[in-house]
Order: structure tokens, then sequence, then C-alpha cells
RNA sequence: GGAGGCAUAGCUCAGCUGGUUAGAGCGCACGGUUCACAUCCGUGAGGUCAAGGGUUCGAGUCCCCUUGUCUCCACCA
């Protein structure tokens, strides 16, 4: 592909192709390609190391490799497009690097599962094959997702794209296992793990969902050898009593005195194990009397370590019981000295051995009912682990593994949270952040996958030492044997995202430019969904490894819902696809349906509505900027000397919106700050400025034209910055058919706020005038006046001069054939009627066509809520502690408000006189 | 069991550090094709801001409590 260089000007004479042809309605789709590439190849994305200005970076979630993209995907990205994008034009060097993770469990799935149509197991591959499928699916699907957020419009630098298992991130991820090691807060050992028999794998605490099923209790008799009476234990996997070593008591339960320091008959077995007293048993539960399996239930583990209980493992870990081939290998491991410290015994189940896990349950039942000691089935509801990628039920299993010791590494992420070091955006994240962290417990990290960044651990097979290396070790450290073997384990997906913020800025090269400038990242997004899993890891990582907190604030969002507010899923088929979104209504209308009317860390909902809407604005900008631009004849952008009433207030409220959107996107009120966008644009822009402007644009005074031009051109600009992170496609393909420097609008800078063109009394004094505009439309529109009735208009105020531009606003507006402003009331008043604003009394000759009583009634209205008001008002000015204590401000406001609604009032009620 | 969210117009939701008469979109009613836009314009109806209590000159906003609802964490022999 012909990759020239050419001088930005030329791409930008041609990104818009707006013009007089243009169709009545924006066609997003083309525009938005185009102007991406246009981007893309003028380098406009590109983060640069610039010390004159302030880094401000951000990193990606890395989107699973193999995944697509989702609404998920779309709210995160667009929020950080948002922030990247303002910060960029506020003159920060703005980096946004984006990147993959290798998502080792769903990926490997997806991968064994293609295998599985080819007829095809990992074993019949080999690692080696399997590693080459692997990566060739990554290459495939990999540029997919990629691809899919350039759809979103997402300005991020794709020359620094990572993946979780590439070089640079490979690299720290060993820099941090070998240093972990040393330190000795990575540990190998026997511990009570979450196994997934379908991924055959460990998975980590946080990776089991706790879901609601239907199960049974089944109340099994163990009968007591001591004294030959049963006792009733309850249980809800019948399975696991094969692997029973006790039955536990609570000591101080008086129904089982008598019991201390007996035995039971485990049924079946016919195996005598002993009954222990500990604080596990509760008494208010079931009879007060639990079995207790070490191998196979975390608490029961727990309950084995206090008392000394032998462990007994009587699944595989594929979900079948053990038989005897399983207690050969354990033999043999024993006697070759192999055994490791806390590896369980292993049961030869019999009759049950090579059954799965389900079939031996129903076995065990059935026998036990035949020797009557199955007492009742019980119907009951309760939650039961799975895994959260395939969903199957976890079996907790004693397993040899890697951990990270967690509790001095959480000390310092609990801290940076604690002082404000690291701040949550809204605040009440951090409390489950805290939460996450101060229980968090040992991390289990390998698992039994081949996709993933291999364990740096090579095991003696003669003296049985671990050596943990960088690379592979030529001889065992300890007795020098070159028979070595590499743990085959990965490591957990999570273990490498952990680092993501600093591994793809170069670290552990704490020298890489990058890294000096960018390094620590300024905000991170994402969802709530993912604190537990990965924001925690990274605070803890990043403290730990860089020193550095990885981040200062953490914005999080919610997800977004179906119509109905379900989540989407996929077995419920009611997601929707942001690419088809995209592709009908443009990333523009999507976009600012995200964050317009939505709030920090809330759940949204999507509905055909609200895209609807968002079009529809994406058309009004559209359309409002073809009527400027067809109509327009400046070839350059300054402010008139003169400015018009209407034009000082127009710049005054821009000065506002300014303010007040640049305030709220530094505080990340993203949603807000789209809405006064929205409304400044719709309602102030085009509803009034355009309307009051056509005056001048349309008349044939060309000194007139060209002022209002300029003034036309200057808001719409300043709108078109103002929008452009939220909408950034249309508001560039609309700049760059402006007046303007040469460039691209997303490299422009923000809009500031001008006090030279701020004007409060001459916005105070159009608003009298719109005021007036109002209450003459309301009243046609109240007795059906026809547009075509066109009426004279006398103003009456104390101070006419105010009402000077009246004349042209009402006619244009308000259906007026003249105007006039007087300060007396005329003598004559019949046949005209009359509206009243706080400030003028406006008198149409048009009585013949209103109905009276009607006018009366609203009058009417109109004075009862006003008078109400009023004495609310006159109620707090008679408060002394109102005045006293209010700010003075605020008291004068309603000084003010009294002297409007009295004279309202004084209006209303001249108005009904006349009648 | 612990923690948190939400409850505002018919529907979906905004409302930032308490301060005029609580807003938007959609829907509804009425009127409108005057050459940017009917994916539009104008006008209107519709809310005791879940209930109760408190702090305050002032509460949709802060505190307490109740109810309903959703979520997360833990437990579940």
């Amino acid at each position: 592909m012909l990759s020239l260089r050419i001088p930005a000007y030329i791409h930008i004479e041609r990104i818009s192709s707006m013009s007089k042809e243009l169709p009545k309605t924006y066609n997003p789709a083309e525009v938005e390609k185009r102007t991406y590439e246009a981007w893309e190849s003028n380098g406009c994305f590109r983060g640069i190391i610039d010390p004159k200005k302030k880094p401000y970076s951000i990193s990606m979630p890395p989107p699973n490799v193999t995944g697509q993209l989702h609404m998920g995907h779309a709210v995160d990205n667009t929020m950080q497009d948002i922030l990247i994008r303002f910060k960029r034009m506020q003159g920060y060097a703005a980096l946004w690097i984006p990147g993959t993770d290798h998502a080792a469990i769903a990926t490997e799935a997806k991968i064994v599962e293609a295998m599985r149509q080819e007829g095809l197991t990992k074993a019949d591959l080999g690692r080696d094959q399997f590693m080459e499928r692997a990566w060739a699916w990554k290459e495939k699907f990999g540029n997919r997702i990629v691809q899919q957020l350039r759809t979103l419009g997402s300005s991020c630098d794709w020359e620094r794209e990572h993946f979780t298992m590439d070089e640079q991130c490979s690299k720290a991820v060993l820099e941090v296992f070998i240093n972990l090691y040393n330190q000795k807060l990575i540990y190998r050992g026997n511990r009570m793990v979450n196994w997934c028999p379908k991924c055959d794998t460990s998975i980590s605490d946080a990776e089991v969902e706790y879901e609601e099923k239907n199960g049974h209790f089944w109340h099994i008799l163990y009968k007591v050898k001591e004294t030959g009476e049963f006792l009733e234990i309850a249980t809800t996997r019948p399975e696991t009593m094969l692997g029973d070593t006790a039955v536990a008591i609570n000591e101080a339960d008086p129904r089982y005195k008598h019991l201390h320091g007996c035995h039971v008959i485990l049924p079946l077995l016919n195996k005598e194990i002993p009954i222990v007293c500990d604080e596990h048993a509760d008494m208010e539960k079931g009879t007060g009397v639990v079995k207790i399996t070490p191998a196979h239930d975390p608490n029961d583990f727990e309950v084995g370590g206090r008392h000394n209980l032998p462990m007994v493992r009587c699944f595989t870990y594929d979900g079948h019981m053990t038989g005897k081939a399983d207690v050969a290998e354990y033999n043999a491991l024993k006697e070759s000295n192999r055994l490791t410290e806390g590896e369980p015994e292993v049961l030869d189940c019999g009759k049950y051995a090579g059954m799965t896990t389900d079939e031996a349950r129903k076995a065990i039942v059935a026998d036990l009912e035949a020797l009557g000691q199955l007492k009742e089935i019980e119907d009951l509801k309760h939650d039961v682990g799975t895994c959260y990628r395939c969903h199957s039920t976890i079996e907790p299993m004693i397993s040899k593994q890697w951990f990270v010791r967690m509790k001095s590494l959480a000390e310092p992420a609990v801290k940076a949270a604690e002082d404000g070091e690291i701040q949550f955006v809204p605040e009440r994240f951090t409390k489950s952040y805290l939460n996450w962290m101060k229980n968090t417990r040992d991390w289990c990290i390998s698992r039994q996958l081949w996709w993933g960044h291999r364990i740096p651990a090579w095991y003696c097979d003669d003296c049985g030492e671990t050596n943990v290396a960088k690379t592979a070790p030529c001889k065992c450290a300890k007795c020098g044997s070159t028979n070595l073997t590499q743990d085959p384990d990965t490591l957990d997906t999570w273990f490498s995202s952990a680092l993501w913020p600093f591994s793809i800025l170069g670290w552990p090269d704490t020298e890489n430019p990058d890294y000096k400038f960018f390094y620590p990242t300024s905000t991170l997004v994402t969802g709530y969904d993912i604190i537990g899993f990965w924001v925690s890891r990274m605070i803890f990582s990043g403290l730990a490894y860089t020193g550095k907190a990885p981040f200062s604030k953490v914005v999080i969002h919610g997800i977004v819902r179906d119509a109905q507010g379900r989540k989407m899923s996929k077995s419920l088929g009611n997601g929707i696809d942001p690419l088809e979104v995209i592709e009908q209504y443009g990333a523009d209308a999507l976009r600012f349906m995200l964050v317009q009317g939505s709030s920090p860390g809330n759940d949204m909902r999507y509905s055909e509505e609200k895209i609807l809407a968002m079009r529809n604005f994406t058309n009004k900008i559209w359309n409002a900027s073809r009527f400027l631009l067809m109509n327009m004849s400046i070839d350059e952008i300054r402010l008139p000397e003169e400015l018009a009433l209407e034009d000082k207030w127009i710049l005054s409220r821009l000065n506002s919106v300014i303010r007040e959107v640049t305030y709220n996107l530094e505080h990340f009120e993203m949603g807000v700050a789209a809405q006064k966008i929205y409304d400044f644009i719709w309602s102030s822009f085009c509803d009034w400025y355009i309307e009051l402007a056509k005056n001048r644009f349309n008349g044939d005074d060309a000194e007139k034209k060209q002022n209002v031009e300029n003034v036309l051109a200057y808001v719409l600009r300043d709108i078109l910055k103002l929008l452009h992170p939220f909408m950034p496609f249309i508001t560039e393909e609309i700049y760059q058919a402006l007046p303007h420097d040469k460039g691209f609008l997303m490299l422009q800078s923000w809009p500031e706020v001008r006090p030279e063109l701020s004007f409060p009394e001459d916005e105070a004094r159009m608003e009298k005038i719109m005021e007036a505009v109002k209450a003459v439309r309301e009243c046609r529109s109240e007795h059906k006046v026809p547009n075509s009735k066109k009426s004279h208009i006398t103003i009456i105020t104390a101070n006419p001069e105010e009402y000077a531009e009246a004349g042209d606003f009402l006619a244009r507006l308000a259906g007026a054939s003249g105007v006039n402003a007087v300060s007396a009331e005329p003598d004559d008043l019949s046949g005209m009627v009359t509206v009243a604003t706080a400030d003028a009394k406006l008198c149409m000759p048009l009585k013949e066509l209103i109905d009276v009583e009607s006018e009366r009634a609203r009058i009417t209205k109109d004075l009862e809520k006003a008078e109400k008001e009023l004495e609310f008002v006159k109620a707090k000015l008679a408060n002394e502690s109102f005045i006293s204590k209010a700010p003075e401000k605020v008291v004068n406001d309603i000084r003010e408000r009294e002297a409007k609604i009295t004279a309202l009032i004084q209006n209303l009620r001249d108005m009904l006189s006349a009648l």
C-alpha cells in the first residue's frame, strides 16, 4: 500500500464534501470512514512527547483478542475518547494507548471448540502445534476488534498498540514473577482452589460466580460406633461423603455432649472416622452435625487443618471419581519421594470409580437408600459456585498451584485509596474497592492452560528442586542435574493485565522515554464489574513494582442494559450490536446517546427511541450548518466591531456554555456537559439566534450581512469545538467546510471564556424581548390565530427604548406587521387584545379573533399563579433570618423577583379589566 | 449476614459543591409545509421529587428512619 506522507492540507482540502448540493439529511457512514482515515493517515492520534506540555495519558482496558465489539466496549471507549480529545484540545500532550488481552480461558476454550469440530483434542496436537494454532487464531481475530474500535472514532495511538502476550508485555510479566518469587511473595503449594472440570483448570476466587440452582438436601444417617445410635447429617453433595474424614459437632451442643471422643462408621465404605468438636458446626443449622471432607470443601479444609485430619481426595480433576489408577499414580509419587507437603491421599472409590460426579451422586444416594441410611430428601434452592466462563459447577479441590501472597501487597493499595492518591469517580466505588482489597486472600495465579505466559519454573527430575529463572536454566541450582522439566502451567490472564498501564509504556525499562514522560497514567475508565478483577490488581501491582499508583483517577461507568432494563446477554439474545447501530445511525449518534442523560457509575438503557433522538440531533446540526454555509460568503472569521443585541446575547450565552462545559468535563460529568451543549445548539443557537439572524443574513444590507455571517460562523465554530469530543465525525466534517485555519478540528484548541464577550445587561434586555415574543405566540396559538393573519403590536412599557429591536423580532417570530413601543397607555383599547410580561404589555387589534371567556380564564389562571408566587416571595422577604443569613445575591434576586411579579400582576389585572 | 445503587411528568432518565417558578427526550393535545431541517417549527396539558422525621433562613439535593426495587461481596453441612 502506498504510504506517501502527503502534506496535511492536501488531505484536508478533500476531507469535507459539504456543499450546496448535499442531501437534506446527514449520511454518517460515508463521512465517518473517510474522516477516520484522514485523521489516522495524518498522524492525528499520535501521542507526542513534548516537555513543554503537560502529559495526559490513558491506557485502554484491553478488549479480549477474540472478542466482538459490544455495548460495554462502546461506552468504555466513548468515554475515554471524550476525555482524550478534550485534553488534547486543551493543549495536553495526550496519549491513549490501545491494545488487546490474550484472555487465556476464553480464547483457549474457543480454540479447543474449533478443534473439536475437526475431531482434534489438545492432546492430539501437542503443546507446540496447539500454540501455533492459537497464534494464528489471534492474528485472525485480533485485528477484528481493533478495526471495530476504529468505527467508534477512538482516537488512540495505534502505532503504540500492544498485546498482553507481545514481547514487551511478556518481559514485564517475567520480571514481576521472578521478583515476587525472590521476595517470597509468590509461592507454590497445595491449597484449596476452585476447580472448573470443564475448562480443566483452577480459577481464582474472583472468577467464581454464584448462581441460584434447585438442589436437594440429602439427610444421611451415620452410625456411631460406640453407642450404636444414628446421627443425621444433611448434605447438598452426597458424593463427597467418600472423602469424609470426620464429622463435626459443636462442643457446646447439649444434644451431643455424650459423643465427644466417639467415632462414626462412614456408610458404604464402612470406615471409622472420628467425631470432632469444632466451631464450624453450627448448632442452629440442621441437626448441628456436619460431615467433614477436607479435600473437597473450603471450610472443611480449615476444620481438617485445625484437627489434623487426613485429607482424602475422591474426585479426579476432570470431574470423575478416583479409582485404582489414580491411587497408583499417588503411590508412585510417594515412593519416589516427590509428594509435596499438603498433598491429599487418593481414594479408590471402588464401584464408583470412573463415574462422573453426577453419576456417582445418583448411585451413592440409591445405595444409601437401599441400606436404609437415607432419611429424607429435601428440596432446596441454593447458590452454587460456577465458572464465570463456562458456567459449569465449580468443584473445590486441593491442588498444587502458584499463589501470590497478598497481605503485604494489599496494604499500600488500601492506603493509596484511603489517602486519596487514587480517587474513584463517583467516590462511592472507593468503598467496594477497599472492601475487595481488604478481604482479598492469596491469589491463585496458575492455570492449567496452554494459551498464556508460561510459568518460568523448572523442576529438577532428580532432586525435586524448583528453579525459577527468566530463561531455561541448563542445570539444577541445587544438585546440578540437567534433567529439568518446565512447569506446564500458565499464568492467570489478569496477571499480565495487572501490569498493563506500565508494561505498555516500556516498564521494566524505566529509562524508556514513554515511561518517563507518560507514567503514571492520568485516568482509568472502566466498568464497575471489573474493579476486583482488574482495577485493584493494577493498583497494587503499580505500587509494588513502579512505586507509583498507575493512575490517579478511576472513572467508573455502569453497564448498558436493554430497553427493558435487562442485562444484555448471549443466552437472552437481547444484545444490541453497536456496529449495526453505527452503520445505521452513525457513531456520533451512538456516542452521544451513551453519555447524554446518563450519570456517572449508573447503568443505562439502550433504546431505539434514544438513538433516534440523537440521530435527529446530528441532522439538526447538519441542516443548520448547511443553511449557514449555503448563504455564507466570508472566507475568514472575524467578529465585527458593531455587535447587534442578539449577537451580544448569543456570544454571552456561548461564554457561559464554554465555562460550564469545561468545568463539567474536568469533573468527568460528561452527561451534564452533553446536555448543555445539546440545549445550547438546538434551543439557543438554532431556534433563537439563527431565526433572529435571518433578518440580516437574508437581507440586502451587505455590511450587516457580513457582520452576522461572522457572528454565526464564530459561534458555530466554537459549538463544533465543544461538541467535537462527543461527536467527532460530524463536527470535523462541518468544520472543514467553514472558513478555518488549515488543520483538523480535532487538533484545534479548546474554546476559552472571553470576558470581553460577556454582556449581562444586553442578555437581560434580550430576554425581555424574548418574553414578549413568547407571550404573543402563546396568545395567538391559544386562540388559533392563523399564521397568515399578521397584526400590528403596540408595546407599552416604562422603557420603550429597550424594545428598539423588538419590531424585527416580533415580525419574524410572532406575526407582527408593525410594532411601536410607547410609555403611555393608548386611550383607545377597544378591539385590542393584550398580553403581558413582567416588563411590558403588548396590544394587538385581534379582539374579534379571540374568545373573550377563554381569554379571561387564561389570564385568571396566570394571575392566580403569580399571586401565589408573590405570597411566597413576600413571606421570604418578611423573614428576618433569611435577610440576615442568606447571601446578599440570593436576597437581591428575591427582591428583584418580587418587583417583577408585582409588575406582572398589575399588568394581568389591567388586562382583565380591559377585556 | 455485610455494603451500595435506584425510587423525580404517562414512559426513559438528567438535576454538579443546598439558593428564583424542578428540566430533557419520547409520548399526548392543538396549530403550522414562511425557500436549513416534518429526522422540523410554535403552543399547551402533565410532577405534594416513594412515606415519615431531622438539620437549615432555605432541602429533589445533607442526616436519620420506613417501604419497594436492583446490584455487589460473604455464607449456605
